[in-house]
RNA sequence: UCCUCCGUAGCUCAACGGUAGAGCAACCGGCUGUUAACCGGUUUGUUGCUGGUUCGAGUCCGGCCGGGGGAGCCA
């Protein structure tokens, strides 16, 4: 008696008729007759199901029959080639136990359920099709991820989640904090007194990596962070959560040309291995949630992306016949319009803007000669949007410095980071990819909540 | 945060200001190598919460809570 998994049986088909096997998981749906029933198996290995047919003969048949959508089974018997299309083999039960019952309150129907009710039942979600196929899709996608760069000899750092300074770029922090909130400790001013709290400091969970992992790059070369980020903005998008996860890769004695070269070695390589891995997977996706998405796909892994300064988008955009809601000029910012309209009309495939103006972009860009613009580079994806930020960092100390101060920014709060570029500094670039959006782009799943096991938005951390 | 739509049975939705209904699910029975199984029958409600208008509110008005979509911010 072999325990063998639902996806081995369904890969190796052919060889294993007539074999003797055991195999657990949860009950999706029995459809009983007079004479015998069937059972569908899903053990979590593989998007397809096991199909289990059953008699009388069994002991408990009345019982296992009647059993409720979900419930846990162990099931023993024989493969057999089955004499109906849809499975190649099917397991004729000699015995099943029943592990753990399923009431008729179970919440999940055999039925399509709306991913918003799904969403209040995110601990149960994972036992459907689709998500189902989303989680197994995430675990490879994030498996790619590593494997890549692991390919391409870089070190995976991990860059803390508490973070001491306000100096990692806009967006709204979460406070961390020990202090008592019903009694908070004031100094003379008035103000709270953080010297109390834990870490004698103002605290919060970082927002990204990139300021620490850039000191790893300057050590090791070829360096990558993956892991979560959090944002406290009170936005209330599909696009958005508080907590994400972020894949944020830093290459040493590199420009921004060698950034967009590593972006679509990247994005080629990742999104071409979970197409390998997953084509069941993939197949839904394409059948039932967006059509055409296997296609899409299989083109980003296949073409040359696209590049376009900023310039020269402004121009394209200024010259298109078509009206936008917002008017373009140099200097304003790419509205969401204006970057679908080049990656899905002008080019018609991922294209990289790049050499943005500087008033628009973050301090640590490299400023270009023209000292209107900086080295910075997205990556915009037909049906998807940005994917990709990224930059050349600046690594010439007077005019990092000049560049924190003319912000307005605190030269004090950047001493380590203004030191990476007193001793040894080098060329050197990064982008950062939104994990979830990638997943979002692959899937064709149109709500970032629907990719992430438990999301976090405002007003909501249920789970 | 702004704009907009929505909240009714387990789920998806309907109901002109006049005492709430369908499909599916569930349950019971039947039937068939079935696979979103099929056929017949049965059950299901503090209409999100709260205040108001009205003889009467699921329906109209205010407030609150929650959800969807769009915008901004971004990944």
């Amino acid at each position: 008696m072999k325990d063998l998994s639902v996806k081995t049986i369904w890969r190796e088909a052919q060889g294993l008729a007539g074999e003797e096997v055991r195999v657990q998981g949860w009950v999706r749906t029995i459809r009983n007759s007079k004479n015998f029933s069937f059972m569908e198996l899903n053990d979590g290995s593989f998007f397809k199901n096991l199909q289990v047919v059953f008699d009388p003969s069994l002991p408990d048949y009345e019982e296992i029959a009647k059993s409720g959508v979900g419930t846990s089974v162990m099931v023993e018997g024989e493969l057999v080639e089955s004499p109906a299309p849809k499975q190649p083999v099917e397991l004729h039960a000699g015995y099943i136990k029943i592990i753990g019952t399923s009431p008729e309150d179970y919440p999940l129907q055999k039925k399509r359920h709306t991913f918003e009710y799904l969403r209040t039942i995110a601990h149960l979600r994972p036992r459907t099709n689709t998500f189902s196929a989303v989680f197994r899709l995430r675990h490879l996608l994030a498996y790619a991820f590593h494997r890549f760069f692991h390919e391409q000899g870089f070190v995976y750092v991990h860059t803390p989640l508490i973070t001491g300074s306000d100096c990692e770029g806009a967006g709204e922090m979460f406070r961390v904090t020990t202090l008592d909130l019903g009694d908070v400790p004031k100094n003379e001013e008035g103000r709270i007194d953080f010297s109390k709290d834990f870490f004698g400091k103002e605290t919060n969970l970082t927002v990204s990596g990139q300021l620490n992992v850039e000191t790893f790059c300057q050590a090791f070369g070829k360096v990558y962070t993956f892991g979560p980020a959090f944002r406290a903005e009170n936005s209330n998008t599909p696009r958005h959560l508080s907590e994400l996860w972020m894949i944020e890769p830093e290459i040493a004695f590199a420009d921004l040309n060698d950034d967009m070269e590593l972006a679509e070695a990247m994005v080629k390589d990742v999104f071409g291995f979970v197409l390998r891995e997953a084509p069941e997977e993939m197949e839904f996706f394409n059948s039932f949630i967006q059509k055409g998405i296997l296609e899409k796909m299989e083109k980003v892994v296949a073409s040359d992306f696209g590049r376009i300064t900023y310039t020269e988008a402004i121009q394209a955009l200024k010259a298109a016949k078509k009206e936008f809601q917002f008017p373009v000029e140099w200097g304003c910012d790419l509205q969401t319009e204006h970057e679908r309209f080049l990656s899905e009309e002008v080019f018609g495939r991922p294209v990289f803007v790049t050499d943005y103006p500087k008033e628009i972009k973050a301090f640590y860009m490299r400023l270009n000669d023209d000292e209107k613009t900086v080295a910075a580079m997205d990556l915009l994806v037909p049906g998807v949007g940005e994917l990709i930020g990224g930059s050349q960092r600046e690594e010439r100390h007077d005019v990092l410095l000049k560049r924190i101060r003319d912000m307005g920014l605190n030269e004090s709060d950047y001493w380590w980071y203004l030191d990476l570029r007193k001793y040894g500094s080098t060329p050197h670039a990064g982008f950062g990819i939104g994990f979830e959006r990638a997943l979002m782009a692959l899937t064709g799943m149109e709500n970032i909540r629907d990719v992430i096991p438990f999301p976090r938005v405002p007003k909501n951390a249920e789970f």
